[in-house]
DNA sequence: AAGTATACATAGATGGCCGAGGTTTGTCAA
DNA sequence: TTGACAAACCTCGGCCATCTATGTATACTT
């Protein structure tokens, strides 16, 4: 199933922040990675990613360094910081807030 | 916990189904509900909510009449259709897709 | 040599939600 | 009875996150 845009709206951040809190990566694998993940119901664009990966930096949550592979092509990895990590717990709990109180709703009325 | 605006964006319509799917209810009252629900956690904005409302109405998924409470005071109670019922059933299958899949991805990661 | 995938980037459009304001009606205290 | 306040409804302008569209450059494949 595809995920409607705007039930993604608030949560792209903390998913950057739960994939880079595991490995370093790169822009490009984030998309890949997600959508492998996910079963491609998390389609997220690069118009959008990059912009917040750039946000992430200047707010210190990510660092950067250009990185050669193997291959030959370089690319930018992008590895979390401990603020980044701090940010990425507050998130997490929000989520989890979230999460709980959305059920707890959508549970609570009586079926048709 | 406040939960962030952007995080409840795109939810609020299957948060709102949901409470008519228990009850008929006015506008005002689906506000304090919300609220009295989730601790305050969800303040949904009066500007956000008659909009959305009508937009519903508008579609026919919710079914709107004037009532009047023993106070004499009169009010717009909505009710959910068989229409907006098959809609809330897709919004629901989708909001647990969408938790299953952030979830997986927050907890996959190794931790620090 | 050309086409496709990788990899990064930005500008303008879109859409959901909020802030700020307004109106009417009922309640309660001074 | 007047004034203040809460209940209940409404709309408009703006913000902000995301998408669409487009552009660039490099590597791989045929």
């Amino acid at each position: 199933m595809k995920i409607d845009k705007s039930l993604m709206s608030g949560s792209t951040t903390l998913l950057i922040l739960s994939l880079l809190s595991g490995e370093e990566m790169y822009g490009y694998q984030m998309i890949t990675e997600l959508a492998r993940r996910s079963n491609h119901a998390f389609d997220l664009k690069e118009g959008t990613l990059y912009p917040i990966l750039h946000g992430l930096e200047a707010e210190g949550l990510v660092s950067v360094r250009e990185k050669k592979s193997e291959e030959g092509r370089t690319r930018k990895y992008y590895r979390i910081t401990r603020k980044g990590r701090r940010a990425l717990d507050a998130r997490k709990e929000e989520w989890v807030t979230f999460r709980k109180l959305v059920d707890a709703v959508v549970n609570s009325a009586a079926p048709a």
